[in-house]
DNA sequence: ACCAGGTTCCATGCGATGCAAGATACCTGG
DNA sequence: CCAGGTATCTTGCATCGCATGGAACCTGGT
């Protein structure tokens, strides 16, 4: 699944993933603090979140700007400095939200997507 | 949960909704054709999906320009005409192909949500 | 000292999507 | 003729993922 490729297969997991990255990104900071390129390699191992810089930074910006977030800079052992992100008290209460309302949505496409066969046996 | 409603619960549910509701009702369509208010009710009962028409018929003109259905006019026994939505070839195919993409997405956030517990058993 | 390469961070502009609000038309019943 | 329910559609806004590009820091080779 190259960055550039724009097969229907890319398109819909593209939409598939708003919205959802966002939590996501929180429930990766549940335990520790993470900084970019580490929740970037996360999302990457995952497969069907894998996205890039572009959309990481500027998800982060936000969690920042709604105080979901925190940050503290943190020298590296072999780089530049990285930006560590903890959770809030916001972000964990909405981490928390998340948990609650996925398995209904979940659950509901799920719904959707296996129709109930019909009834009438309409095999030949 | 008012239309209205602006709580981090609706606020979520509204993200989460982006690029899964096309697909949702792609399924409703599946095995026969539906109209515009039969859409937008089958959703409100789904509960986790409900909408408005805002979001529908904005939704199902998209289908429309992308080939993805066909429209047909039939009169109604009571009330104006209905506009009655069928899967193309090409709307099936993209059915089919969201119905391959989601469990992948879907167990990978089942599996973000659900921290596997950190060695330390930091429990109470 | 200098430069190439890897690592890490961020900003800008675009396209796509859900939504609220409003508009239009049809049919039935008083 | 008008009120109400049914059914369709449009417009403008806010949000989000993404490609692209840029900037800063450290290491290692020459």
């Amino acid at each position: 699944m190259e960055p550039g490729d724009s097969t229907k297969q890319a398109r819909a997991a593209a939409q598939l993933r708003k919205g959802v990255l966002e939590y996501c990104v929180l429930a990766l900071m549940r335990d520790r603090p993470r900084y970019g390129v580490e929740l970037l390699q996360a999302l990457e191992d995952s497969g069907a979140l894998a996205t890039s810089q572009g959309t990481v930074y500027p998800l982060l910006s936000r969690l920042r700007r709604d105080d979901l977030v925190t940050t503290t800079w943190q020298e590296s052992a072999s780089g530049p400095p990285r930006r560590y992100y903890a959770l809030t008290d916001s972000g964990r209460a909405a981490l928390d939200e998340f948990t609650r309302v996925w398995p209904g949505f979940r659950d509901a496409v799920d719904t959707f997507l296996s129709t109930p066969p019909p009834s009438t046996g309409d095999h030949a």
